[in-house]
DNA sequence: CATGCAATTAACCAAATGGTTAAAATTGGT
DNA sequence: ACCAATTTTAACCATTTGGTTAATTGCATG
């Protein structure tokens, strides 16, 4: 499908996220889409709304379908670290999503606020019960789900500041993300084994 | 001291803080400080220079003067440990410098650059000293740069995603803050602990 | 071919925005 | 009190930007 729509989901999206909301301009996306700006507001109205559009798609992508693991006959800790695994090679393919996401709902938390999520509650529960086996230890769940994003998120947020801080290059950093699939599965055995 | 200057810079600061370059209006920073307009590109010439101003002293204070610490005698573990309690109440009194501080590096990387950080060097240098030892698990440095950063700073890069996920107020995020300081000295010790 | 509908374009518009200017007010030294 | 330098203000300017409009083109169908 390369529709005149399609181009411009393409280019809106190239554009919003590497700038944000903010940093786009409409002319930039119908620059890169190769078409005039007007056909923009005649597929999406508004600058706003083709933003919207965009975001959605990308909240969800953020938040991925994690029923299918989950569903599994399995421990608590095995199914972070397959999560984790998963997540970060998803990660390594779309580098741009967390800063473009946590922006965006940081400059409008309610635009956001009904979207429906079921990780929590999917490894609260699970959890929950792995702790009653006494297979994990105990601890506050909230801490669990910042500990374990921050774990496979944080080192795409801090991408531009890592190159900084340690002078490597694109490709060292996406090799350290490599490395980091195992790492991340050994922090997560040790922090919640029990 | 009152002065207009001061003034200015207590109004951009806050106003960048929040919306980041793309999203200040220098009006909004004139409202803010109850001055005229003309008054910001007197003392500051443009928005880039005041945004210059703001951006440098905030990136100082993000990566902070770890060297009193590092001069003590004392265990790597350890030193991690002091570091991560102290950063954390840091950035506690400092909630949005995360957030602007990364994404001034991502949208302006050539901007930072060449701004001098210590911080790398003292780590990995107390780092290998206590491997030699024998005190310290074998780790890629530069994993254990990203974890130690993650756990202290991931959680306010999140603190929105959190409070959606989590449906906590402010008041219960900064109460989870306080919490992590003692989770953030566990898990280095169970992370990095011979 | 004619007709009607959808897609596309160029020109245009109003508001917002960073920045300038010239005059007015304030300040401080003599 | 007077003058020069600094500080402050209101009005203005050029450009950018999201958005609109009216005319034009493309295309499928009868």
């Amino acid at each position: 499908m390369n529709s005149t729509e399609e181009k411009i989901l393409q280019a809106a999206e190239q554009i919003f996220l590497k700038h944000g909301y903010d940093g786009s301009r409409m002319q930039a996306i119908a620059d890169l889409a190769e078409i005039n700006k007007a056909m923009l507001h005649y597929y999406f109205r508004s600058k706003d709304l083709l933003f919207e559009r965009i975001f959605k798609e990308k909240f969800n992508k953020f938040f991925p379908e994690i029923e299918e693991t989950f569903k599994l006959e399995m421990d608590f800790v095995d199914r972070l670290c397959i999560f984790a695994e998963k997540y970060i090679d998803f990660l390594i393919q779309n580098p741009y999503l967390p800063q473009f996401v946590l922006n965006s709902i940081n400059k409008n938390p309610e635009f956001s606020r009904n979207l429906p999520l079921k990780l929590p509650q999917l490894l609260l529960q699970s959890y929950l019960e792995d702790v009653e086996k006494g297979l994990c230890r105990a601890h506050n769940p909230a801490q669990i789900l910042v500990t374990i994003l921050g774990i496979c998120v944080f080192p795409f947020l801090a991408k531009p500041m890592m190159t900084l801080l340690l002078g490597v290059s694109d490709e060292d950093f996406f090799e350290l993300m490599q490395q980091r699939k195992e790492e991340a599965k050994n922090q997560i055995r040790i922090l919640f084994k029990a």
